[in-house]
RNA sequence: UCCUCGGUAGCUCAAUGGGUAGAGCGGCCGGCUGUUAACCGGUUGGUUGCAGGUUCGAGUCCUGCCCGAGGAGCCA
């Protein structure tokens, strides 16, 4: 019998008659010919189906088989480059072909569709080729994260996602019912893992993040994945080096092992290649500087008003947009006002009212993935924002302990995942780089 | 929470100034030996988001509500 391949091997097995389990994709009937788009998961692959070369019966169950059908087919693998599919150029000229079940009424065509029909369908959308794309280079992100991670000397350390307060105090939570006591859906691992570089020295946890913010755009899920390093004996220029290698090791991993997914999205590769340390570093006084100029030069009234900015403001999505189209490079935005950001962040020295923090803004409009800062080492400081930010000492004990015990210089940052697969992916909106979004309007499916 | 746009067949959309609700795709039947969202012929398909109002007559005008999308704020 012939072997069971998966349609990414099929390079390997030209010449020979092999077997593949997967589903019908599309097809193409020209009577006496046809043209089966077969996926396994691996990959997509035309079978091509000819009357005067098989069995009657089994040339009328290919006629008859409908979209998303279950099959087990079988052919000889021949080398086309008429043939599409991932990888392309190659075909199977079937030989047979068994039925598993016929899919009745398959809802999404292949042609455009509407979103909200998509998203209720998304059980079903994560078959078609694009969402198979970007989903297959999540995976890969993530890979890549923990690969340079475990790497480079990081441990991995998961922190609770069940939590007993704000971690920053500021954005909203989800609130839930433990055995009694208010408990809280974690927004960041942070705290606790500056808790345990002062066992591991590196470490970095890596999970989903829940934030209730009412926010209703493309950047934004209520349910995403952030992966928070967070290292011993490293100041803000240090913190900077590692992410600079570790956002262009996984833009690079991408690069080679995706890219017949990145071409079916049909992503410009180009800015991607150019993803190479150092990326250029600008404080957030230069910024605003920056950002004056583009309003002068600015034509769209509108924009222009958007684009309004005073000192001590944080920037908003139109901001980093517009700074961002003017690098080739993801770029450092450092320095940002102590008022504008959280807590714990260490001063500036010599300038209390800026933080020791950095933000780093994907190229090409797409803008912040990373968020990082050096934190507050002495306890006394700590103590004393702390009461500036109104948040309750006695809830804070444990992570003022640690400025007590050996306290030495650390930093961390948290990089979204979603936000960094949807610049690499050039897509326009975030919601399709995880299987089953969460966002205001959407827990079903 | 605010601003803008939208809701018509399973899907994507059209329908003059208020006058019998239509097309493409899909499905079904038939044709075609190189299709790439094939093509050709036939056929199937509707509580126009919901409630009320104006009118001889409402998809169209008015009021309220519901749902969705994009953006702002907040953030990764």
């Amino acid at each position: 019998m012939a072997e069971t391949i998966r349609i990414q091997d099929i390079a390997r097995h030209v010449g020979q008659e092999v077997r593949l389990q997967g589903w019908l994709h599309n097809r193409t009937d020209k009577g006496k010919l046809q043209f089966l788009q077969v996926r396994d998961g691996t990959g997509f692959v035309q079978c091509v189906v000819f009357k005067k070369e098989i069995p009657e019966e089994v040339f009328e169950a290919a006629r008859r088989l409908t979209q998303e059908s279950s099959l087990i087919i079988t052919g000889v693998v021949r080398q086309d480059r008429r043939a599409p599919g991932v990888p392309g150029g190659y075909e199977l000229g079937v030989t047979d072909l068994q039925v598993l079940q016929l899919a009745q009424d398959y809802p999404i065509q292949p042609k455009e569709h509407g979103v909200e029909f998509l998203m209720d369908h998304r059980h079903l959308w994560v078959r078609s080729q694009r969402q198979w794309a970007v989903l297959r280079v999540r995976a890969t992100v993530i890979r890549a994260i923990r690969d340079w991670l475990d790497d480079h000397g990081f441990v991995n350390m998961d922190t609770p996602i069940l939590t007993p307060a704000a971690c920053e105090g500021t954005t909203t939570l989800f609130e839930t019912d433990y055995f009694g006591e208010p408990a809280y859906l974690a927004q960041s691992g942070q705290l606790y893992n500056e808790a345990n570089i002062y066992a591991f020295g590196r470490v970095y946890c890596f999970g989903p993040t829940f934030r209730a913010e009412k926010s209703k755009t493309r950047r934004h899920l209520t349910e995403f994945w952030m992966v928070e390093p967070e290292i011993a004996f490293c100041d803000l220029d240090q913190l900077m080096e590692f992410e600079e290698q570790f956002v262009s090791y996984i833009v690079r991993t991408c690069l080679e092992e995706r890219a017949y997914e990145l071409a079916l999205l049909g992503r410009d590769t180009g800015p991607l290649e150019r993803v190479v340390p150092p990326f250029p570093r600008i404080s957030y006084d230069e910024a605003l500087q920056m950002l004056a100029q583009i309003r002068q030069e600015m034509e769209d009234e509108e924009l222009r008003e958007l684009l309004k900015i005073e000192w001590g403001d944080d920037f908003g999505s139109p901001h980093e947009t517009e700074l961002t189209k003017r690098f080739e490079k993801p770029v450092f935005v450092y320095g940002y006002p102590t008022e504008a950001k959280a807590f714990y962040m260490e001063p500036w020295p010599g300038r209390p009212e800026v933080t020791k923090s950095v933000d780093l803004l994907a190229p090409e409009g797409y803008g912040e993935i990373i968020g990082g800062s050096e934190r507050i080492s002495d306890p006394d400081l700590l103590l004393e924002r702390l009461r500036d930010w109104g948040l309750p000492e006695e809830s804070f004990g444990w992570y003022v302990d640690l400025r007590r015990y050996g306290s030495v210089v650390h930093s961390g940052f948290g990089l979204g995942v979603e936000r960094t697969v949807t610049w690499i992916c050039g897509l326009d909106h975030l919601r399709e780089t995880i299987s089953f979004p969460r966002m205001l309007k959407r827990v079903y499916p």
